[in-house]
DNA sequence: CATTATAGTAAACGTTCGTTTACTTGTCAA
DNA sequence: TTGACAAGTAAACGAACGTTTACTATAATG
């Protein structure tokens, strides 16, 4: 008993990122696994149960995350509560934390590959990028800042939460990654002054 | 003699664009224009044949386009001087005719999504997908605010094309794709400031 | 009018797909 | 020691894949 299962699934998100799901075939999960396919369906009832599993485990760890952050995910009074008492610095913090989340975290960085190759095929896998990936923080940094009394607080959010979702795609195409890590913690240091109007 | 092999590259491109290459079947392809899959190799010698030639098609229209604007595309030296010469107006502009270009226009949306779920599938994809959209435009803008002796050319050019590129995505997953357009404009309006530093 | 080219169909080719089946092995509890 | 269970293999299943072939209808050309 080891975690087969596990190197199942893992393998099976890196292939589902890099090809999509129905080009990343039962074969090829196998073949890097050093096992047939056969077998695969000994840990999992079919393809689909394994893609299940994958977006059931970036729910379990987005509720982990939220747990370890103070900023909150609850209802919408205690959400009220912790966005006033954040302050730019807390709000700085949780932009650099969530940019090394979706790049260095070896899960989270194939799940959002994964997202972005499959958002267009179907209006269930476009809700899940827009949640964990484009709208979703948007709004959420927009109510930051709206929270806090500040004006302009969409173009605010824009301004703040832009620069790292670009730099999401430059990161993937990077050669020299450590630079653009940098880079995206420079900026978010300078993004400390947006605030201040 | 109709416009049969152009109607089937904007299909297959659409198709591409939705599931990803390998997903799209020539069979799907076929259907959507109500023939059999034969008929298509009258027309194109295989599938890899269609998608070369639809790369190719935004070759053409990119050099196009390149020449309408009068922001260049050529020797370093010609681009240096126009760089100068560009007044934050004429940025501006530009970024509103690129942003309509990318979401508005048929062909460039669809291949702008087709080289988004297809650039973690090679190393040529994965290029074609920063010329384009990633840190093509982000390098070409910071060479537009050096050219201009303004300082923190980089940071800028991302505090500009950053938005843009967010809500490439924005807009695609939006219900009503007139509101997020209208937000773009608004935000490129803002953007005049941030080159008066 | 006969011929040739074009653009289509229908069917078959060999391969790969996801999935199931029959069988083997090792482990551990009764 | 035996028997059940877990985790694997190899082979087969029908369906779908990209591609090729043989054939048909239509229209332009000598």
């Amino acid at each position: 008993m080891g975690g087969t299962k596990e190197r199942i699934l893992l393998t099976a998100l890196r292939l589902f990122a890099r090809d999509g799901y129905e080009a990343a075939s039962v074969s090829d999960i196998a073949g890097e696994l050093g096992m047939t396919k056969g077998a695969l369906y000994k840990h999992y009832r079919n393809k689909r149960d394994i893609f299940e599993s994958i977006l059931a485990r970036m729910e379990e760890r987005d509720a982990e995350q939220a747990k370890e952050q103070n900023l909150p995910e609850g209802s919408p009074d205690e959400m009220a509560e912790a966005y006033a008492a954040a302050s730019v610095d807390d709000i700085v913090e949780f932009a650099k934390t969530m940019f090394l989340y979706w790049t260095q975290d070896e899960f989270a960085s194939q799940f959002r590959k994964m997202l972005t190759v499959e958002q267009f095929r179907s209006a269930e896998m476009a809700a899940l990028y827009q949640q964990y990936l484009a709208s979703g923080p948007l709004d959420y940094m927009t109510e930051l800042f709206a929270s806090r009394g500040l004006t302009r607080a969409r173009e605010k959010a824009a301004e703040f939460y832009a620069p790292m979702f670009l730099l999401y795609s430059v990161y993937d195409g990077a050669e020299d990654k450590a630079a653009v890590a940098s880079l995206a913690d420079g900026m978010l240091e300078g993004m400390r002054r947006i605030a201040d109007d």
